[in-house]
DNA sequence: CTGAAAGCGCTAACAC
DNA sequence: GTGTTAGCGCTTTCAG
């Protein structure tokens, strides 16, 4: 089979015939090169990489010449040897945690909502997007993402238990973004909701609500659980009441563990009368937990949400949360990191939180129809 | 500052020591190549090359001096530059349908599970995974990805209303699976649930509960949508009963739209004691306008969806859904895209589906604890 | 306006 | 065992 069509004869042939004859052969992606596409169009590979790029060096007629010969051989160029030429990958690395030791699939509607958003922004660049599910110590394998020209930039996913790898990171200079709480002393920017001030408000509100024994529900070895853990704090001493230790439970992210913390506190006989969960999910498994005690929400005990998921307002009863939002943390995130990338500093951003007032901490009865989103 | 260390003159230095030297300079990523390992260890790329990718005609000592230079000045290979070489990318996509018309992001909990498994899939191939959400016209973006040469294959998730596009992708012989139905006259792989099968028995279980006026909530132009539909008039007339057009109310994959087409069914008053919807998220939104209205789950209405996604077991009602496998169906699609890389052909797969029979279908009383998944 | 030439960082024949 | 030589497919000076 002749591999190189021999249209150099007749280079200003009509586009559209070559295309009917050739069209079948190409089976395999990628077979048209730029050179050939040069040698159709009787120029240089040269000439055909300034017309692609909308060089203004290129004469209109040459350049429309070889638009029509890239359109009907359907010829792309190929980003990988583009970008190793001009030392880029125009692909940008999204890492979401393992959330837990086990291969644990990423699992947390949050994130998926928060990922959407990236995606899209990272889109809007035209750039593409790399996902990592990278496990404990992911710092190396961070680092390797760019190390290795594949991505020129990083977004982390939740600061976890990283903070150190990260600041490692940001002390190579690297492109990265991270979404979660600001702390002291960090060097790499963030952006995250006011998990302080967000927490603070819902459970200040649970107590407007009469309530008095609340349960934390988290983990506080993950920075902005601990800041939702001061604002709970915060809240609790507002108004004047102690907070007890026992209604202190920690819970990771997953709806199986939250279940099983509410279920032994509950046999250890705690008495509580409302509940503040770190995250929606968490908040969904407790409601649950507590039901199959045959305990109603929110008469018996009212819960507050962290997030804002899609199926808060779904839920039964509609669960009051604290909305963060992803529509413009996701685009936050993928500006500052575009900014970095272009060199430009880039500061963290803590975004305002909203606290959703539904059925579950007993305000609104629970036949009013959701907000939608 | 000078650019290249002058260590030709100490081609045996201990790593040790230039780590100290140079850690400091080397800000930016990727400065040091494998010309340069070459150069202080006193050998030619070639070698350097050798040794990186364990080939055994390289001298055991020079290996060691090499390694321990390429660890000492932390160097990478550059896989850009690798993959142009090769010919390879070590990089699959994964592509997401935009789930309609506004930039709406991905959000039912199913496709993060299955997401996640696909991810760790990919990483266990020692591949990346770029995440691409691609809008109506999708066949086209998809192409591009191989044809720039950004990745070596193709998972889509859901064919939705792209069956036409995905026809062309696999007529290229693109490597592609796609999660989806399995369709009577398609080219390209897919790995899906028994969607027919999953449905019928679903709508039978409901039959058994005494039901007999069951809406079918879902979108059919969808093809998995339609073969469910398809199980769902199976399952009523193989009980004797005629599917009443009344009762086939069709829902986008969003909360919001579930929400409303289920009001409207309920203003439109019509009678039926049973919803078996096409996804748990429009179950749950589904259940949320029952409750509005003043019904019951499952007294006055029996509800079941499809999934299972992990907030199933935790809603109120406990959600009765068809399970489908999204960790073997992950890996899965993941194996049979590699087989094709590979250029060994593969066949689709249908997996089973399980019926998990919870409350809301009114069996299990509503205080019964969730399995566990 | 266009072409020739020199690489981007790496691998793979082919020599020695 | 190791070095030399060609590229992978593209962009970009530098000369016309």
């Amino acid at each position: 089979m002749a591999e190189k069509p021999a249209a150099t004869a007749a280079p200003h042939s009509p586009p559209a015939a070559s295309t009917a004859q050739e069209g079948q052969a190409k089976v395999k992606a990628g077979v048209v090169k730029m050179d050939d596409i040069a040698r159709m169009a009787g120029v240089s590979k040269s000439t055909v990489s300034r017309a692609l790029s909308g060089s203004p060096l290129v004469n209109e007629e040459t350049r429309v010449r070889i638009q029509a010969l890239v359109e009907s051989h359907s010829y792309r160029v190929d980003t990988r040897a583009q970008g190793l030429r001009k030392g880029q990958t125009r692909t940008i690395a999204v890492v979401i945690p393992l959330l837990h030791e086990h291969d644990q699939p990423i699992s947390d509607p949050f994130f998926l909502e928060l990922l959407g958003h990236i995606a899209d922004a990272v889109a809007d660049h035209g750039y593409d997007l790399l996902l990592s599910k990278i496990g404990p110590g992911r710092a190396s394998g961070m680092t390797d993402l760019v190390d290795t020209g594949r991505v020129d930039g990083l977004i982390a996913i939740g600061q976890s238990t990283a903070h150190l790898g990260l600041e490692q990171l940001a002390a190579r200079n690297l492109p990265l973004v991270v979404w979660g709480a600001q702390l002291a002393d960090q060097h790499y920017v963030t952006v995250g909701s006011d998990n302080r001030a967000g927490a603070e408000r819902a459970v200040s509100h649970l107590i407007a609500q009469g309530r008095r024994r609340i349960v934390f529900l988290g983990q506080r070895s993950v920075p902005e659980m601990r800041l939702r853990h001061d604002g709970y704090v915060a809240a609790l001493e507002a108004a004047g009441i102690t907070p007890d230790p026992a209604l202190d439970v920690p819970t990771r992210f997953a709806s199986a563990a939250a279940l099983t913390a509410m279920r032994s506190l509950l046999c250890g006989g705690a008495s509580f009368d409302a509940v503040f969960a770190c995250s929606d999910v968490i908040a969904i498994s407790a409601i649950r937990a507590l039901q199959d005690q045959g305990l109603t929400v929110p008469e018996d005990v009212a819960v507050v949400g962290y997030d804002d998921i899609q199926m808060a307002a779904f839920y039964n009863p509609a669960l009051t949360t604290v909305r963060q939002d992803t529509a413009t943390g996701g685009r936050l995130l993928v500006d500052l990191l575009f900014a970095q990338i272009a060199g430009r500093s880039a500061r963290s951003v803590m975004l305002p939180t909203e606290l959703v007032v539904r059925a579950s901490s007993g305000t609104v009865s629970g036949t009013t129809p959701p907000a939608p989103r």
